[in-house]
DNA sequence: CGGCATCCTCTGGGATACTG
DNA sequence: CAGTATCCCAGAGGATGCCG
């Protein structure tokens, strides 16, 4: 199986990590897994996201077809963001990681209480 | 559902999270998926990483516990890199991953020439 | 061979203040 | 309200060189 290349930016899985690991993607996609939200709902859902930020986050989800942003011509001004159907999909692949993240905290914990211990040891 | 605290780093969601969208991790795990490998083997099998920085990833991951690091008392030395179970049973996640970037690429790609050409037009 | 040590760059992320 | 404009910083990532 081809790995893939880290450094072609086409590269799929590339793409899609640089998403995923991205600090606030995933925080998003869970804020607006139940419906449409404001621009300050999802910031006050999260919590803690600087507004400049949030919206280089929400740019570059739109920009890759994960939700739509939509400006209702008013006033005040009104903005929605809603998942696509593509942003949707994501998060099956999100739910294992979670998952496995849930399911395997311990382990790792302990794993890197045990490491550390072994280097104070020394 | 609780959507995780991205500040707690002991958000599971987030250790995993931090981990994977490491630039490097995903790709050594892959690498060593087919069995145990020598440092220089993992280097130029994923080609493109700095001694230091192939070397942190690798540290990272045995503190977590996803690989195992033995070396080998002799002259010139041999250190091995192994996956744990723990390190293997990450593969399923990250390869349903990777199937879902491999097949929605294309709208991905899609979406992003779209965004970026209205933005020429104006 | 398998690394540390060093130095450097780049940019993700953030704090703050201002505006259509 | 929903950003944009600035300034700023830490740290991930990288290039290079030396060593047990």
């Amino acid at each position: 199986m081809d790995r893939g290349n880290a450094f072609d930016p086409d590269c799929p899985t590339r793409v899609v990590l640089d998403r995923i690991g991205d600090k606030w993607t995933v925080l998003v996609i869970g804020a607006l897994e139940d419906g449409p939200l404001r621009f300050t709902e999802v910031r006050t859902r999260i919590g803690g996201v600087a507004p400049k930020v949030l919206t280089q986050t929400l740019r570059a989800m739109e920009r890759d077809g994960l939700l739509t942003r939509t400006v209702h011509a008013q006033v005040p001004p009104r903005v929605d963001y809603e998942l696509t159907a593509l942003g949707t999909s994501l998060t099956a692949p999100i739910a294992m990681l979670t998952d496995w993240a849930e399911s395997h905290l311990t382990q790792i914990l302990a794993s890197r209480e045990g490491y550390d211990a072994a280097l104070d040891a020394r």
